[in-house]
DNA sequence: AAAATAAGGTTAAGCGCTTCAACTAATGTT
DNA sequence: AACATTAGTTGAAGCGCTTAACCTTATTTT
């Protein structure tokens, strides 16, 4: 079998009260104790059990990470930042992928608790706040990150999404487009960059687009596809659109060639997240940038003091996004 | 506080062994009881706690998974397809990125054995090990996805990457091609394909190119920027290139742009793994496809079986490569 | 009708750990 | 010298659950 605290107990000869104090470092030892209990622990390689220590109320170390998608590579990446920042704190990641779904956020929620995870990282698109205040009222800590929900009372990490729907709207506007198709989800954080959008293009006296529709696929590339050949089929086609992820925007991209539009020349695309994926589009993704490794690593520190008790009160860190110029949008050439 | 087990017995008005029984389906209990009894899990809404079930030996349903980088879209694709199954038996992944790294393997597996998982789903590239064989033989269920290692005794399920690199190498040599540069790294599928690679070469009387060396880089798209510039500027450039996965394949074709080689014009690219880049890269790459979902089901069904102990004999699993023509590749124009 | 088996439930031990209370011995305070 | 504090250690309770062993009572088996 595994070897316990007690087999460590009876070959240092001491109690496993002692073992325990010397292992969680604290109380008063005496020095020739610890490390005759070290030396113990070392030879017989013990690993203390950490369910057994979570059953007296100790912390996990892991931690629930809720996303949309693993494969979306925005989520990977972050994921991928998340994880780095926890692992130097020696905190592990249970990663749920709830495809948007409520109900499957909802099971994942319910099956962590059971598990005892010391908090959760939520980045996927709930918009029922139900369980989330269920979390904050049984004193679980929970920490929003790349979404954003005013109405409530949670330590969020998130971008200003208006910020960004403006700054895509600005940089089309600037280049002269005038009709601009916006591709979204109905999501918060989608809904905010649409506000965005709208405000740069009221603030230009311009028309928000009337063959407007959320989409329902979930597969984004698709959608995106999907959404271009329904733009480009309307009476008044628009020169430019406004893709509200760089998946969406690879979509549009594939959407436009197949109907023999190149891009820039024909139809300006600007995405959003600047994920690996806008580098590798071609043409590369003139899109609105999120800072993914600052956001994983300041969600985690949050989510770290909330889980020792450092910080009580709850904050809202905003980030602020940026555009990123490539070379799938140009000006528009009448 | 929560509620437990006793809280339910006491107002069930029976004992905690009981409730217990009712919960797992044990043991012989009327009709009469296990209804009052549920009704009162509902009513409270009780939910039992893993930790101090796992800690009298059952499941922790939660299972290690060891990748390289949850941010390289083959494994986040893989995870993915490894999380769905899992969810449907119920289990949670706890993700690993270890970065080619042994010691952040065998750091993470130490760790993640104290918090009790019930197996360890492996796909990253190690070579030393020590720590699987160890985990063997604590019985502690092992399979290794995405990679194969026929020097070893554990549940396997893999490509057969062999093949994979001669589909490859056939491939760009049908096409006429017959200086071909390779870019791999010096892991064992990387050494796989690269064997099929040499074999289809020899079969055809063709030389290895004498520029190769593995890639030391991490970060793949880089990697295969230099990697290409390196060969370009070579005395006899090769007119092919295999790189042994997509991100590289990125990388390459964005190297051969930089100094103003097109693709598949100047230069015929092929990739290895299709995943979601192959279709987004400029031109759509031609690639080696892994059945990344097949897999992904395989492997966790394996596992399942194992932390079940409905199979108890090891098996290796090989799954086959197929060939995706996309743009990337052209006969040699001389 | 006696013996064996099954049904329905309880008691209590124990999984591997943390921690409080308690005790002794040494050190500091006035 | 009398008292308080600190250092060093241990015993034992208990976290929330499972399960073997046990006890009744009801049902079969022979």
């Amino acid at each position: 079998m595994r070897t316990t605290i007690y087999d460590v107990a009876k070959e240092a000869k001491v109690s496993i009260a002692t073992v325990s104090k010397v292992i969680n470092n604290k109380g008063h030892i005496s020095e020739k104790t610890k490390r005759k209990v070290q030396e113990v622990i070392v030879a017989l390689n013990y690993q203390p059990n950490m369910m057994a220590s979570a059953l007296m109320g100790k912390r996990t170390k892991t931690i629930g990470l809720l996303i949309p998608d693993i494969a979306n590579p925005f989520f990977s990446e972050l994921a991928r930042s998340i994880e780095d920042r926890g692992h130097e704190f020696g905190y592990n990641l249970v990663m749920c992928s709830t495809d948007y779904i409520q109900e499957k956020e909802n099971k994942y929620i319910t099956l962590l608790k059971r598990k005892s995870v010391d908090g959760f990282i939520i980045a996927s698109g709930f918009e029922n706040l139900d369980k989330i205040e269920e979390l904050v009222k049984e004193d679980i800590p929970v920490a929003i990150v790349a979404r954003d929900s005013p109405m409530f009372y949670v330590n969020t990490v998130a971008l200003d999404d208006f910020m960004g729907g403006y700054l895509a709207a600005s940089h089309l506007i600037e280049l002269g487009h005038k009709n601009i198709g916006v591709i979204a989800r109905d999501v918060w954080s989608n809904r905010e960059r649409l506000r965005g959008f709208k405000q740069a293009l009221e603030e230009n006296k311009l028309e928000f687009t009337p063959d407007f529709e959320f989409i329902k696929e979930i597969n984004h590339i698709e959608a995106g596809k999907y959404m271009t050949r329904k733009y480009l089929d309307a009476p008044h086609p628009p020169t430019a659109i406004f893709a509200c992820n760089d998946l969406l925007a690879a979509g549009v991209i594939q959407g436009g060639k197949e109907v023999g539009m190149s891009v820039p020349e024909d139809l300006s695309v600007i995405g959003f997240d600047n994920t690996i994926l806008a580098t590798i589009i071609e043409p590369p993704l003139t899109t609105i940038s999120q800072p993914i490794q600052n956001m994983g690593k300041e969600v985690m520190d949050i989510m770290i003091s909330m889980i020792t008790g450092e910080v009580k009160e709850k904050r809202r860190l905003t980030l602020l996004p940026s555009l990123v110029e490539r070379k799938s949008t140009s000006k528009l050439t009448v």
